[in-house]
DNA sequence: CGGCCCATTGACTATGGTCAATATAAGTGG
DNA sequence: CCACTTATATTGACCATAGTCAATGGGCCG
């Protein structure tokens, strides 16, 4: 496997880009001076693998940056994406031994990781913390039911639209644009096979779907990663959501 | 629909069979006498809904004994169980005005219900309860995203065997049966257009893949939901899981 | 008895998987 | 700079699994 490289400078958590969206997000001063003194940075290249599943886990914390994917594998080899980890999301299970599943890399990854014994007796000390904790369980916990139904009623083709219409929001919420009325244009983080392991699909059908939504002008693809969402409404309606409601 | 029941009569919860596992399951004396407070039964019959997704929600609360289920539906009528709530699981989201998914009762059902704006306040101010709640949220993002596996991943009869798995393995704990060797029984709580629901498949293909399992001699049906299963590792192996490993 | 609900089974079809060939792009080293 | 390698992606031919549509069976209850 890859190395990992030298650290990032063990920064102030005033600057920090997920300050107000990660697990720390309601801690005040004197509590962020606490979390301090337990952090510490790590850096991954794409593809390494950041925990491996039964392993003992060392830390918890938090993506800075980068994304992360959670795997499932079955003996035989069948592999599921369980989660897609992305700035700010929350890694590890505090009172939890051992990894319940892979964490891998998918791009280049910075984390905010805490040492699991003392994150733990922080957690009890401290109720903002487990708070913002619940709220983004609950969070996650809501997406995987989403996720469930993708997995469990959707066609291929609308497994696709969903998957990027999700790429297409999160990165319309990134780059601060408030009206999804004009074309999305973004990268695709994922490869043809990560995406088929959280579509439940294999790569081949992704392929050919995503160059069937090509063809009928949902999407505008330029080399393999780069993708024009012209009209957002009709990429939802590909999805099987309705295009209109659900603000979301 | 089906009209609601009298109520049964306010019973302390120092002789509720879920004490020790529902969300009070910390709670010390005091802090159970604040929630007797608020707390009320209800009593729901197969078949009704419990909750409409999308309805404000007055209350949060607890399965006391019975099933529930929690389902998501498309506009064209395709529909995904994304949750199965057995006696001691919570029910709602503090912190979220309107349910997001249907909550439907699968067996006569009766629950623990706390009004919600007072729930909510309480847990602000008892750890004890936002811990618990915690913990067991995280337990069902995990059951959530075992399920994912078994959505994205698996073939019609090792869903169908991943599914009796669950219900012996979780009638075993209910009747004691620490002993995993011998022959379990136990009643399907789910017709089949449910358990097609929860898996991911049509009602035919379960009927078929039951039947499979019966002519293979997985498991012993008589009549339509009386189960036995000769040998739960064959029946774990053919659900694709390890028969040895995870003791779970 | 008759009607209803739930389940089973069969015949046929369609969606997505498998296997294989080919294309494309990004390095790597002579 | 260009051949060579490797990883990623596309496309085609064929096939298998599960879905669709439809007929039939079996309890249960009024």
């Amino acid at each position: 496997m890859l190395k990992e490289r030298e650290l990032p400078p063990h920064h102030d958590c005033g600057s920090c880009p997920i300050r107000h969206r990660a697990v720390c997000a309601r801690c005040d001063a004197d509590e962020l001076d606490l979390l301090e003194e337990i952090k510490y940075y790590r850096k991954f290249e794409a593809g390494q693998t950041v925990i491996w599943s039964g392993d003992r886990m060392e830390f918890v914390g938090s993506v800075v940056s980068g994304i992360a994917s959670l795997t499932q594998t079955m003996e035989d080899g069948r592999t599921q994406m369980v989660g897609l980890l992305l700035p700010s999301d929350f890694v590890g299970r505090p009172g939890r031994a051992n990894a319940a599943y892979d964490v891998v890399a998918t791009t280049d990854l910075v984390m905010c990781c805490f040492r699991k014994s003392p994150f733990e007796d922080m957690m009890l000390r401290t109720p903002h913390i487990a708070q913002r904790l619940l709220e983004m369980t609950l969070d996650e916990l809501d997406a995987a039911r989403e996720w469930m139904l993708v997995l469990g009623r959707k066609t291929a083709r609308e497994k696709i639209a969903s998957l990027l219409s999700i790429f297409a929001r999160r990165n319309a919420t990134l780059t601060k644009q408030t009206q999804l009325n004009g074309p999305l244009v973004f990268d695709l983080p994922l490869t043809r096979e990560a995406m088929a392991d959280y579509l439940g699909l294999t790569l081949e059908t992704v392929s050919r779907q995503i160059s069937a939504l090509k063809k009928d002008g949902v999407i505008v693809l330029e080399g393999k990663r780069h993708i024009t969402v012209p009209d957002m409404s009709r990429l939802m309606e590909e999805a099987g959501d309705d295009a209109d409601g659900g603000v979301y």
